[in-house]
DNA sequence: CCTCAAAATGATATCGTTACCGGGAACGAT
DNA sequence: ATCGTTCCCGGTAACGATATCATTTTGAGG
């Protein structure tokens, strides 16, 4: 099971010269001359020869690899990110692994071991539902490790961070509903403390405000797994129809939760938007294809992945701590469409009587 | 930019015993006394040691990590999948780098070329629907590199390999849609090399020839690209309906051939399945949520994600050279929905007469 | 002819770890 | 008392690459 071995001193042994003049020479140093680089770079060209990168590794005391927490793949918006990520990544000579934490806090804290454990250099993480101590997160950032954060950030930790606007997204969404009619609009979101949560619920609430509708808490419902467990989101459902005056629209705050809504509403036999309005986050791009076509709020996840690696790698490269950190806040993109269809006049009028 | 440097020299040291004597420590050798053992050992824990992991790699020769080649992570099989890869692999202490080709032969050479001098110690790939030429990982194979093959396998490699039953996939979808009555079903496929496109429609064909109907090669259409760009599904659904009997039915030999040709027919006005049914290969967990909800066929891309990986960790964990391969064949999934509708009685009759 | 410096290359230590070889101490067998 | 074994442990050389220091060669200037 062994492969190629070519390495320097293959070549230092054929050309009967010493490793440190083919490693310069390599390198392309100055104290060599023209011709004995000539010599080793073509032969070192020949016979295909690249540097060990686990040597170089081990020499430089950094892996030139990134490492990157995401609660799952799977999820659009998160594939999107890493896309952005690995492009930029890649174009500097760096790579990517990547570890999925599926909202667990256990996974996420074990993956992060993993991680560090191999040496990467610098991390880029969006933080579980579940998680609530960062404690694992702190003291790593507190030695200096690179670390940046996007989507689901910690405020109580200080380094760049990447998001969308997570509030103006939820606000335009928010009014949106209401200019089309609808009143008692309800929000399903992930556990409250999250801070894409805080965010959208916080645009969510501003909007009811700012067009003189009064926030019912009873109709927020939150989903402590983020939706990775149908039947939370289908209790969320349950529980707002059995309020005494039902809901005319939801409003999702992340993308597993949108689709998921859509998913229990047609379940239990209601008409999008005929009976209910519905518009979420969501980065999938068959949403127009759904039945109905949905509205959502699109984040600009491959651009929110570039960013936040551009940042990681100022981080990382950087000669002296970096201790003036920021926070990149992205637009948002609010694509409207049947599932949020204008009410009648007559519905309306009903609504509002109510 | 420094962290924890915590070396079993430090270690050593600290206890006065030599580099050696903590490394067999540590290593649970019998050479080393209990009471020793117990030193170190806690001693160890205590300043939360981690052996580095690229200090290993150098001195064994190999990375404990695998590369992962697909065309893109956004695409929910091949998401699946790494969730298969990377659930095997992080068990048994194997860590994930995954690249995407997008496609592109170009980009899948490149990322071969980096992972490789990354030293990963093997990889899983799916090629892309633009290579023709393996002879770059032909060599690889030859100089006894682990490869393992799924989905989009290279028949002329010999090495493990993991597939869904696609011939058997494609001849139920057909024999389904002509038991709904279609009878001229039009294929829309990738590029016609790439082996899934052959084991897909040969199942397509042996499902026509076996119930009668004729092999018409001008309903079949190959995207080159694989339905990364839009276009091309524009335009090969454009040709079918521009013969002078277009076809009633279409099965899309890939996902994003699939929900492709859906939104195609949408933008064009077209309904299914009543002006023409639609099934396809599919592994996007919304497609009973479209309009119309989608027949698919679905593939275990989880589970195909863990086979490979145990066969790909066989193959680098063994002594010996391995020179009997296997191809593992998994169960495809036939789920039945909306978008192949039974054609009324009177319309089938009317197409049998065509 | 000597000195000195620049130019070109070599030797060695280092990164963190383990494999290999050895070596001292204790102890039983002769 | 001598020898051979065990039992523990230390020293050193790798793994592949580079940085630092050392050495040789060359040639110009005096």
């Amino acid at each position: 099971m062994k492969f190629e071995a070519v390495t320097i001193k293959d070549i230092a042994k054929a050309l009967g010269l010493s490793t440190s003049t083919v490693s310069r020479a390599l390198r392309d140093s100055y104290e060599i001359s023209p011709e004995t680089k000539k010599l080793v770079l073509e032969y070192a060209e020949k016979i295909n020869y690249h540097p060990n990168p686990i040597a170089l590794s081990l020499k430089e005391r950094r892996s030139r690899s990134i490492g990157v927490i995401v609660c799952e793949i799977a999820n659009s918006f998160f594939s999107q990110t890493i896309n952005g990520i690995e492009s930029i990544a890649y174009n500097n000579g760096y790579n990517v692994i990547i570890a999925q934490s599926r909202e667990s806090f256990e996974r996420e804290v074990l993956n992060l071991q993993n991680l560090t454990s191999r040496s990467i250099d610098g991390l880029i993480i969006s933080v579980s539902t579940e998680t609530t101590d960062f404690s694992y997160l702190k003291e790593l950032h507190q030695k200096g490790f690179p670390i940046v954060f996007f989507d689901r950030i910690v405020d109580e930790i200080d380094t760049h961070k990447v998001i969308a606007d997570n509030y103006k997204g939820a606000y335009e969404a928010t009014v949106h509903l209401i200019n089309a009619g609808y009143r008692r609009i309800a929000a399903i979101s992930n556990p409250a403390l999250l801070s894409i949560t805080r965010e959208r619920l916080a645009g969510y609430k501003a909007a009811l405000t700012d067009h003189g509708i009064e926030v019912n808490d009873s109709l927020i419902k939150y989903c402590q797994h983020g939706g990775m467990i149908v039947s939370e989101v289908e209790e969320a459902v349950k529980e707002l129809f059995s309020l005494p005056q039902r809901p005319d629209a939801i409003f999702a705050s992340a993308d597993k939760l949108t689709t998921g809504c859509l998913r229990i509403l047609k379940a239990r036999g209601l008409s999008v938007p005929g009976d209910i309005g519905l518009i979420g986050f969501s980065n999938t791009d068959l949403t127009e294809l759904l039945d109905p076509p949905l509205s959502i709020i699109k984040q600009p996840a491959f651009e929110m992945g570039e960013v936040a690696t551009n940042l990681l790698l100022q981080l990382i490269e950087s000669k002296r701590p970096v201790t003036q950190f920021e926070t990149k806040v992205l637009s948002t993109e609010l694509l409207i469409r049947g599932s949020t269809k204008k009410k009648t006049t007559k519905k309306v009028s009903e609504s509002v009587g109510q």
